[in-house]
RNA sequence: UGGGGCGUCGACAAGCGGCAAGUCAGCAGAUUUUGGAUCUGCCAUCCCCAGGUUCGAAUCCUGGCGCCCCAGCCA
């Protein structure tokens, strides 16, 4: 018994929905079929949250053997564009999933829509109401208390049926009458008092034109959207949940096809935030450069960023789906993203502040090339060679004059190993005469330690990346650090803004970094380990051949950052 | 004083009456030509609180407390 329990289930991060599929199926309901839907309001790009929502109706269409359709919730003329439609299509194909043939879009439904209204007019069910924007509003009521009959509720089928059709024909300016349905204005759901099924815009839609003045809500046209589509299982966020009743009364009232509606909760990540609204308010504002900038958690964010889309898969797998609400710590995504790339990214060495280094025994004039291993976790990768002469950069993090007792790295009189090349140490530390500040180190090289072993088995204590002065590429890289420096900058203060919680450290370039020269063709997109440092991609935007731009992906984990401190603020 | 939800480790999250999974983070150690990766061990006598039922409760009952959502002709 116990055993055979433990069959049923499918391999796969369990969750509360997942399980009503399973059952569902199980039980044979929906004649045996599984069919999801994701449904953006084509009104901004996809964000990390939508990426929740896209491998949930993905992921258990394709677990279960069911499919999941793309459907464009467009039925609000004045907030939706092209562009957002485009990019959505974009993102969702970059996450690895496919709606093949099914690409729908609410305003295919509109004739659809149309006529079902016309039906519920005719069950009694819907009237035309000509009560103002205000006048609604005092209506309904409020929380605590009921709200009151429209004068118009009573109007016969007949009249009902003139006026929508007369909506419909542009008879009337937007914004003077409406269709609502026929429910109960005493409701403690305000989502059933009476609630609008059509509205009076007389503008042109991204799709239809100009051949609707009318417009259907979301709440009426989503679930016979569904219906239509004959969709099983209908998943979206709790903020939904006392619209279910409504669902299902529209359903109800038609008679038609009725999917189920189930609620999980929606994604919050810790020093980001996840509402189209207020992303937007950055792109507007300029707070960012555009909806792609590296520092979005937009899906357009994090693939220009150097994110991979198995990281964000893993990701959405790992945070699961509940109801309760949370807050996602970065730290998990930052997590996904550097266990994806270090399997398979290519390492390399770049320094970013560079810091002179001559090599006072190495022969002036004198260069050769060292192996170095491509990918020491893929040893199908390969190796490569890199260049080595007389003068070379280091990173100036790595050289501390009076180091602390934990600082392993360079320092005066100290050896370190140079990575695939020698062990080098520091002799004399040249400073700029006016300022103090150090401007080149002297050091001596082993010869014998050519390739990075001791022959006689002495050992340092740090290996350094490094570049050669001479062949290295002068290049620019972005490092991003969090958009806000607050964990949750949702919780703003009294009279505050969110976007007074930016950080303002969120992005630093860095104009003269120095990369090793196989790096020269780097193509736009492809991404490296930048030894030491963190992932690094070539942007997909600004990098030019002759001038490369890198974004940092993300760091390594550091455990000397972590020694001296360094941490970002708490969720709180 | 309405309606709908939710409260399990620092952050996520399983668990559905039989004696607290897993992941991230953290800590300790091994290993290491990346202070990376990898490996090992540790990390909730306790599940918002208080009563109750039961041989037995995070799970059931009762009563509290706390948090979130809803008064767009937005989605």
């Amino acid at each position: 018994m116990e055993e055979q329990k433990n069959e049923q289930v499918p391999a796969g991060p369990n969750n509360f929905i997942r399980t009503i599929v399973a059952e569902d199926l199980k039980a044979g309901r929906n004649e045996g079929r599984l069919m999801t839907r994701f449904p953006p309001e084509p009104n901004g790009y996809l964000h990390i949250g939508h990426a929740k929502s896209i491998c949930l109706n993905f992921g258990l269409a394709q677990e279960f053997g069911g499919v999941c359709n793309l459907r464009f919730d467009d039925t609000n003329p004045t907030k939706e564009e092209q562009e957002y439609v485009d990019s959505i299509m974009e993102d969702v194909r970059w996450l690895g999933f496919d709606w093949e043939d099914r690409l729908y879009y609410a305003s295919d439904y509109f004739e659809q829509l149309y006529e079902f209204a016309v039906l519920l007019i005719k069950k009694g069910l819907a009237f035309v109401c000509d009560l103002t924007f205000e006048e609604m509003r005092e209506y309904r009521g409020t929380l605590t208390e009921p709200g009151r009959e429209s004068p118009y509720r009573n109007r016969s089928v007949e009249e009902n049926l003139d006026l929508f059709a007369r909506m419909r024909a542009g008879e009337f300016a937007d914004g003077s009458r409406t269709l609502r349905a026929k429910i109960d204005m005493s409701s403690g759901n305000i989502n059933m008092r009476d609630p609008v099924m059509y509205r009076i815009k007389k503008e042109s839609h991204h799709r239809t034109g100009d051949a609707w003045c009318i417009y259907p809500m979301y709440d009426y046209a989503h679930g016979q959207s569904d219906s239509i589509e004959g969709v099983t299982h209908s998943i979206c966020t709790t903020e939904y949940e006392d619209h279910r009743p409504l669902y299902d009364w529209y359903l109800d009232a038609l008679g038609i096809c009725h999917p189920r509606q189930y609620e999980f909760a929606r994604l919050n990540l810790s020093h980001t935030v996840l509402s189209k609204r207020k992303l937007l308010k950055l792109v507007q504002e300029g707070r960012v450069r555009g909806w792609n900038d590296p520092r979005m958690p937009t899906i357009a964010g994090f693939r220009r960023r150097g994110f991979t889309p198995a990281s964000i898969r893993n990701f959405c797998e790992r945070i699961g789906v509940a109801k309760r609400e949370s807050i996602v710590d970065l730290g998990l995504l930052e997590f996904c993203v550097r266990e994806d790339l270090n399997r398979a990214s290519p390492r390399v060495m770049a320094v970013l502040r560079p810091l002179k280094v001559v090599i006072t025994n190495y022969p002036e004039g004198q260069a050769e090339q060292l192996d170095a291993v491509n990918n020491p976790e893929d040893p199908d990768a390969g190796t490569r060679q890199v260049p080595f002469s007389r003068e070379l950069y280091i990173e100036s993090d790595d050289f501390m004059e009076d180091p602390p007792k934990q600082f392993f790295r360079l320092a005066p009189g100290r050896e370190v190993r140079l990575r695939y090349a020698y062990f080098v140490k520091c002799e004399e530390v040249i400073k700029n005469p006016e300022t103090g500040v150090i401007a080149e180190l002297r050091c001596t090289y082993d010869p014998a330690t050519r390739g990075g072993n001791a022959p006689d088995g002495r050992k340092v204590k740090a290996t350094l990346h490094w570049v050669a002065a001479d062949t290295a590429i002068q290049s620019e890289v972005r490092l991003y650090d969090t958009l806000f420096a607050a964990g949750n900058p949702n919780d703003t203060a009294e009279g505050q803004d969110f976007t007074d919680l930016l950080n303002p450290k969120s992005l630093e370039i860095i104009a003269d970094a120095r990369v090793e020269p196989s790096l020269a063709e780097a193509a736009p997109g492809s991404r490296f380990q930048f030894e030491r440092l963190g992932y690094f991609c070539v942007d997909t935007v600004d990098s030019v051949p002759g001038r490369l731009v890198f974004n940092r992906t993300v760091t390594l984990k550091d455990e000397w950052a972590k020694l001296q401190g360094k941490g970002r603020e708490k969720t709180g």
